[in-house]
RNA sequence: GCCGGAGUGGCGGAACUGGUAGACGCAAGGGACUUAAAAUCCCUCGGGUUUAGGCCUGUGCCGGUUCGAGUCCGGCCUCCGGCACCA
């Protein structure tokens, strides 16, 4: 079989027969993959992500759904512009070649999107939208400007958001992040705290694992705010806590570096600035007395101030009440800078006892707190809370760890933020209608540290909307997340229609199937579902949640391989586990992901040419559930490769048979036909129940195995073929086309309907029936199916070995599970 | 440290609400076809033991519930992922 020509032609015949857009007349149902960044080539985890969706969107077209199955481009972003650095190519030059090749290659492997959807982010009918949106939301105050400290990456030059700083370092190069001040644009995520917490129980179709992420990040705590005055001072310092029950055990305070009072009890001291520059990059706790005390509102002590290099200014009030006894980490400055410890909690019936080696962190009983005493901390907590808001001193607030999302970019490969900077009128938004701000072409790429849209005179130099007075444009861009917070909803209409048409949106959102990789689970999602909120508000949307149900594959891994000499290799460096570079033996490392730095990647091109995408599709699936990490096994993608060709060799020995026989209402009763049905049957729920496409093939492996294993009347063959091209069309498309056509039948499988199955023909008439003695198996017997459990127990009873087993032991019980099992109980 | 998830043959993985552990595939071994090889086809394949039928044992470890536990409960161990001075 020539597969090269084979997937050639239907994927000819597929986009001629326009069989990918969707036709309005049937129940939708909305199948999206995480678009690719246009980096160059498609890579082996862009091939399992799409052969998933892909196989979803084709069953469920079976299915008779109108499936929405679209693609696009993220294709803003840093590497375009490094590209156009390193290579002197322009960003859009390097990113639109890109698309085109990668295009190619999706389409060799056969998924089947509607392309006439194609989105492309970088293009300004895309980005006028961005622009669009950040006007809205700053009509509605939900894009603000404010100088803050930033994370900076030297590297990228630009800033980046919390979500994007991983251990300290860049999200995309691993360079180390540091701290910089900067004027910066913000979304006011933070608004949408609570609902976007509230709103994770309503993800049931979700992982759990990313939902509790999601609500890991956005970090709900209860606490209560309370002053404390200073002593000999008319100032007090407010801080946040969610343990008020233990206020009367805190015996100093600790404020932020950069609290406004370090600085005022300090001044310059050489020592806070130290802090202030090493902020959050030491992990020992280093304190600096500041001579000053603070007075506990409830206990009316005098406790010390410290400033504290754990205490964080952007967290709470950037001031802490210290309780060594019951914090850890008070405990650990307390112990280092020899501070009283007092316990206010004890377990129950335990001694009070001053000398803890730990801080108490559970649950007690007050002690030491006056009229608090005795009380059990779960309601200390209420009622000290109560205490503070009547005496006015304080008040319960909720906190949370999220944070605004900071949009600015200082890059060029990037939408433009549309505002102008004018003097007399200040901040000014450019007006709708003159949408979109289109990124100029001509442009130098130095590589400096300099915005290169900032050195285009005539993009920065414009006329202030409002007064007509000589303005600046804006020169930052915005984040990329930014693009791809709304592009779900983009696809909904097609190029010619009005990108936010609702009645498009009406019908095809929310998403019912989402599928990408699990890197996103904070960021990505985070800002979708903050968008589609947004998007609600502004009257855009009727809905809350973008994505239904998400499915997060695992990652495509591989063996490393190690050279002493030569470093990391791929697999054609070595031959018979000997470097075929230096002849020195080569070290098989542990099996991680593909990455292009460890050389153990696969080029999906390659494997296409060699087997044909049907054989990559069908092995990734097979090889791991998709949610589980995939290991890459060249070995297994021949396995795969050789169920098709068996199955291929079936039909073509038996083409004549196939042709001529007519099944027109056939029902058999052959083992085949049975097997057929229960094929049908498992290959349907195992997609159904989980999308574990792995034991669904297992399945089709099966069936195929008892098709070549024995002979059979024509009809059930013919039967059983036709079934099983239908079942293996979503998961190897062009084969199953090419089979069902040479099989004698119309054109076209992906018009075909899912085969039914009958759960009648699918019953066998006899089964195995276990016999267990005392929960062991010692008898199997063959036995009609609808039998009664005293024809069962009479037959298990009389059977030979199940005699001599039981001897004179005495039978106590007898226990049958209905068409599987018996067990018998005895005693001796 | 906290929060999630997972530990099953030589390997990837099956086993639905507790009911035959190891489906399916890979690797390995043996055989058929062939001058030979490749391809293909057939057989074996957790461990131990037995002349055989068989028996014993086995799902990270220890205990428990149950007629019966990979599955449920309690206590550990290991690995992976996320968050990490969030007061």
């Amino acid at each position: 079989m020539d597969i090269q020509n084979i997937e050639k032609k239907w994927q000819k015949y597929w986009q001629k027969n326009k069989l990918f857009e969707v036709n309005k007349n049937k129940e939708k149902f909305y199948c999206l993959e995480m678009f690719p960044y246009p980096s160059g080539k498609i890579h082996m985890g862009h091939v399992r992500n799409y052969t998933i969706g892909d196989v979803i969107a084709r069953y469920k077209r079976m299915r008779g759904f109108d499936v929405l199955h679209p693609i696009g481009w993220d294709s803003f972003g840093l590497p375009a512009e490094n590209a156009a650095i390193l290579n002197k190519v322009h960003p859009a030059v390097w990113t639109y070649e890109n698309i085109a090749y990668m295009k190619k290659q999706l389409m060799a492997m056969g998924f089947s999107y509607d392309f006439t959807r194609e989105v492309t982010t970088c293009s300004p009918e895309y980005y006028k939208w961005n622009q669009w949106f950040f006007l809205k939301m700053y009509e509605l105050g939900l894009a603000y400007r404010k100088s803050s400290m930033v994370n900076w990456c030297n590297d990228c030059a630009t800033v980046l958001a919390n979500e994007q700083v991983i251990d300290g370092q860049c999200w995309r190069c691993g360079n180390v992040v540091v701290q910089k001040e900067l004027e910066q644009w913000f979304f006011k995520i933070t608004n949408y705290a609570e609902e976007l917490l509230t709103g994770c129980d309503t993800l049931i179709g979700w992982p759990e694992h990313v939902v509790s992420m999601q609500k890991n990040w956005i970090g709900k705590s209860i606490g209560t705010e309370v002053d404390f005055p200073i002593f000999e001072s008319n100032e007090r310092l407010r801080i946040f806590t969610t343990r008020p029950d233990t206020i009367f055990g805190a015996t100093f305070m600790c404020i932020a570096p950069t609290h406004p009072l370090a600085s005022q009890f300090l001044g310059n001291n050489s020592e806070l600035k130290g802090l202030i520059d090493n902020y959050g990059k030491i992990d020992d706790k280093i304190g600096i007395f500041t001579e000053h005390f603070a007075i506990n509102p409830l206990s009316e002590e005098n406790i010390p101030i410290f400033v504290a290099n754990f205490v964080l200014m952007e967290y709470g009030t950037g001031a802490i009440m210290s309780v060594p006894a019951h914090d850890e980490r008070d405990f650990e400055f307390a112990r280092k800078y020899g501070l009283a410890v007092r316990q206010v909690i004890i377990p129950k019936d335990v001694q009070v006892d001053d000398i803890l080696t730990n801080a108490y962190i559970g649950e007690g009983v007050l002690v030491k707190s006056k009229q608090f005493n005795n009380l059990f901390n779960i309601e200390a907590i209420e009622a000290i809370s109560k205490y503070i808001e009547e005496k006015g001193i304080g008040k319960r607030v909720v906190n949370y760890k999220l944070r605004d999302w900071g949009i600015s970019r200082q890059r060029y490969w990037g939408c433009p933020i549309p505002i102008v900077y004018c003097k007399t009128c200040g901040v000014v938004p450019v007006p709708e209608n003159e949408l979109p701000v289109v990124l100029p072409e001509d442009i130098e790429f130095s590589g400096g540290s300099v915005s290169p849209l900032a050195q285009v005179e005539s993009f920065c130099r414009v006329k202030c909307p409002r007064c007509g007075a000589d303005g600046r444009r804006e020169t930052d861009t915005m984040d990329t997340f930014v693009d791809s917070s709304w592009y779900f909803i983009r696809y909904c209409s097609t190029k010619e229609e009005d990108a936010l048409d609702k009645e498009n949106i009406k019908r095809f959102m929310p998403v019912d199937q989402y599928i990408g990789g699990v890197e996103h689970a904070v960021l990505h999602l985070l800002y979708s579902r903050f968008f589609t909120r947004v998007l609600r508000d502004i009257g855009v949307v009727d809905f809350d949640e973008p994505f239904r149900r998400l499915l997060t594959q695992g990652m495509v891994c591989k063996e490393t391989l190690k050279c002493p000499e030569h470093g990391w290799l791929f697999t054609d460096e070595v031959k018979e586990d000997k470097c075929i570079h230096c002849g020195k033996e080569v070290l098989k490392g542990r099996t991680e992901k593909m990455s292009k730095s460890k050389k153990n990647v696969i080029d999906p091109n390659v494997l296409i040419n060699k087997y044909g995408a049907d054989t990559i599709r069908l092995f990734s699936l097979f090889a791991a559930p998709p949610e589980k990490d995939l290991e890459w096994s060249d070995q297994g993608v021949e396995g795969a490769s050789r169920f098709l060709n068996r199955l291929w060799n079936l039909v073509e020995t038996n083409v004549d048979t196939l042709k001529k026989t007519d099944i027109k209402g056939f029902r058999g009763n052959s083992g085949l036909f049975k097997k057929t049905h229960q094929t049908i049957m498992k290959v349907t729920e195992s997609i159904e129940r989980d999308y574990h496409f792995n034991t669904a093939i297992a399945a089709m492996m099966e069936l195929l195995n008892e098709m070549t294993g024995l002979q059979h009347d024509d009809k059930s063959l013919k039967f059983a073929v036709r079934a099983m091209i239908l079942l293996l069309s979503p998961f190897a498309p062009h084969i199953a086309e090419e089979l069902w056509e040479v099989s004698g039948a119309e054109r076209g499988i992906s018009k075909q309907s899912w085969p039914e199955y009958d759960k009648e023909a699918a019953k066998e008439d006899e089964i195995e029936l276990v016999v267990q003695i005392n929960g062991k198996v010692r008898s199997k017997i063959m036995v009609d199916v609808g039998l009664n459990d005293d024809q069962i127990k009479g037959i298990a009873l009389s059977d030979e070995r199940v005699i001599s087993f039981i001897g004179s032991s005495v039978v106590k019980k007898i226990i049958v599970v209905k068409g599987k099992l018996i067990n018998i109980v005895v005693t001796n």
